[in-house]
DNA sequence: CATGATTACTTGAATGTTCAACTAATAAGC
DNA sequence: GCTTATTAGTTGAACATTCAAGTAATCATG
């Protein structure tokens, strides 16, 4: 431990949103996993995977930019691609160009359970998130998040990631 | 899938925000994590457990209310606890009046761990979230998590959980 | 006060995530 | 071009979380 002249804590109204934040978002994706992993049979980082890749041209990426992408491990990603392979969710292409890289590319059988996950999934947010919020909130909600990225991935060009991509869930409008 | 007349769909700011929010709490859960593990050996939802002990009357709690403020399964909460206690930082104490009920209670090696994780655990979430924000950011936090909370957690009584409680980090502040 | 229901917690198996070590292919330096 | 370094991805072990099933104590009822 480093050890520092002095200390930083919250003040009282930190406190109280930092908490307010962490059961929130903790009881909501509790909530978006038990339903997708119910009516879907997948957990939400699963989802985001097929819809990720169905969102990318040729509905297929590389698997270090769909980490990426995800923010996940390339080892995590690894690890679930195998299971959604299994699944018959995904396949993996090989790059002819370059014998290391590959391409994760979403099945129509993917596609097709990700097309009927999608609405239950956006049901999920929508009701217990957004059609709580209003405009002003959402709005704010997008400028805290940036300004929290910010921080923790100032690498990240913010237009690619926080532009209104056609994301996540709105990938499998049909 | 139940069948449903008309499907919600996220406009392009509720998109846009949603989007932001993931990737930013995902990175913001993956620096407290790693933080944690590393400079004291826990993830950040053991972390929480010893924070929640130390603010209790006695440094101890019955188990199945320790899992309600920690948003957190019973199941869950027992396998953390076996392993805890090997680590010698908390103990079970025995109710006698109920032979169901089990108290956990923060022992004091339990609590020097905490004491000695909070003020890098509190930098942490300090530089990564509210050293960006502005006062009216971190109320505005408040109001939107409280707003979800009213969705996801309809039975939680607001003040039990929001009100500036001296909680998680604040917790170990000596 | 005996039986059935409920409550409190534990356990084990299955699944998902992390971390570090590994393989294989390409790029860089000399 | 040969060696070394870097990059892409996989793998296995350790750990964490979920879910369903199990144990044990108390409550409710008739």
């Amino acid at each position: 431990m480093a050890p520092h002249t002095e200390t930083r804590w919250l003040n009282d109204n930190e406190q109280r949103a930092w908490r307010a934040y962490l059961v929130a978002t903790e009881k909501l994706y509790q909530k978006i996993d038990r339903e997708l992993q119910q009516n879907s049979g997948m957990p939400h980082a699963y989802y985001m995977i097929l819809a990720m890749l169905s969102e990318a041209p040729g509905n297929g990426l590389k698997i270090s930019e769909l980490a990426d992408v995800l923010t996940s491990s390339v080892s995590r990603l690894s690890h679930a691609l195998t299971k959604l392979e299994t699944l018959g969710w995904i396949r993996k292409d090989a790059d002819p160009s370059d014998k290391r890289v590959s391409y994760a590319c979403l099945t129509d059988e993917g596609l097709r359970v990700l097309v009927e996950a999608a609405p239950g999934h956006v049901r999920t947010v929508a009701s217990n998130m957004f059609d709580r919020l209003t405009e002003q909130q959402v709005e704010q909600l997008y400028e805290i998040s940036a300004a929290i990225l910010s921080a923790v991935a100032p690498e990240e060009i913010p237009e690619l990631t926080l532009r209104p991509v056609k994301g996540d869930d709105a990938t499998a409008r049909p």
